[in-house]
DNA sequence: ACCTGAACACCGTTCAAGT
DNA sequence: ACCTGAACACCGTTCAAGT
């Protein structure tokens, strides 16, 4: 009658794709401890007890979400390297390429690391993707059991991200002031000092005072490069 | 009267290190799901609401187990390389020893990892571990700047443990069976083709299809030897 | 086939009250 | 100072019932 406008999104009915993309909508918008059966009901403006004729739980739902946004990541990095051919001497790149663009999807999405560390079942998208990077490896002269020491090398940077020690999920970080390292260095001398020293050196990073994507790529290029000295 | 005998663990009165103390027996016990402020006031043998006079919130509790742990792995890695000198030529070994120290408190905890990563607050144990890890790498060579990047390319195998993207947590995995495999293979070949040669080479791993000690140890060295080299 | 509402067994946490 | 019990606002999920 009058809720004709609040429940538009609603008209349409429910279908577990539209449950699960409601779900990384609602995720991204709120965090992912909004995420509650009854909250996604709400913004799909139906009860909570519909969503279970769609999903069989909450814990579908989760696979289900790291699932949809595996494969937007399939689909960012299908968009890739199209005739480029991999040899042993650019293999490297364009692995790098394709790890850089997933991290660029998670970056939309980012509550998602954090859930795609809790799945057990690895999901058919994360699958396809790795699929393309074992072929991409293959192609560029390693063998199946370099590839596999890879993978488990790479662990989740693979897909773009990292789990760092300090301040885990909320970013920018600040960086920590002269009072704060004063304290610390009282306790943790060496390690005050480095902090000190790197944030002396650059003061300005508008990304806070750790770059993550500075830091990230300094890591990833670590590990290809030794992969790359590895397959000759 | 006659629950002397059920509650004698109970008797002494309450603190925040007993608080901290039973949480770790608990989550080692039965997993961190069921580490409920309720179920852990049972253990201790008091009421839910008497947690809260030691204890600020759930998260104080979460914050104080990986602190317990963290200082576990202090204590573990402080019985290390008594009077051996860290120079250029040795500090690889001694982080390698170090590194490797903390994971084997980390195998003792499963649930920690997963806990470490969702805390915003570095705990005061942690910071003392990495103050360590600096040390070593100063007295190794490495500037600041470049000990920075170090622990960022680290992670958490700083602190000995990584996120795998098969099977996270639920250890020892299963090799998959050839009809998984031929499933697989359908719409994932190359993946499929890898692990069918993995599984092949090493059919009587005892540790499961994937040596979680060995990859490790591959990906930390993969590591190490890239920073030993950008330091010469 | 699809959706709902009441109900259940659990959470973390507040508050006022006991010793 | 230390602990408790009842209560509140939230979970995920079951079940029997509606269309």
């Amino acid at each position: 009658l009058f809720d004709m406008a609040a429940t538009s999104t609603a008209r349409t009915s429910l279908s577990r794709e539209r449950v699960l993309r409601a779900a990384v909508e609602l995720a991204d918008a709120s965090g992912i401890e909004a995420l509650t059966m009854r909250r996604l009901a709400d913004a799909l403006g139906a009860e909570a007890m519909s969503l279970y004729y769609h999903v069989t739980n909450k814990d579908d739902v989760l696979d289900g979400i790291v699932d949809v946004v595996a494969s937007d990541i399939n689909a960012a990095v299908d968009q890739l390297e199209r005739s480029i051919s991999i040899t042993p001497a650019t293999w490297k790149q364009a692995v790098r390429q394709r790890i850089l663009r997933a991290r660029e999807v998670l970056l939309c999405h980012r509550w998602a690391p954090a859930v795609f560390e809790t799945r057990r079942e690895t999901s058919p998208a994360v699958l396809r993707y790795l699929d393309g990077l074992v072929k991409l490896m293959r192609e560029g002269g390693f063998s199946n059991d370099q590839i596999h020491h890879a993978l488990h090398a790479l662990g989740s940077r693979a897909l773009g991200f990292t789990q760092e020690l300090f301040d885990p999920g909320g970013r920018p970080a600040s960086a920590p002031t002269e009072a704060m390292l004063d304290v610390m260095g009282a306790q943790f001398a060496h390690l005050a000092d480095m902090l000190r020293e790197v944030a002396h050196d650059d003061p300005e990073s508008t990304l806070g005072w750790c770059d993550d994507q500075t830091e990230f790529e300094f890591g990833l290029d670590l590990i290809l490069d030794g992969l790359d000295r590895l397959s000759r």
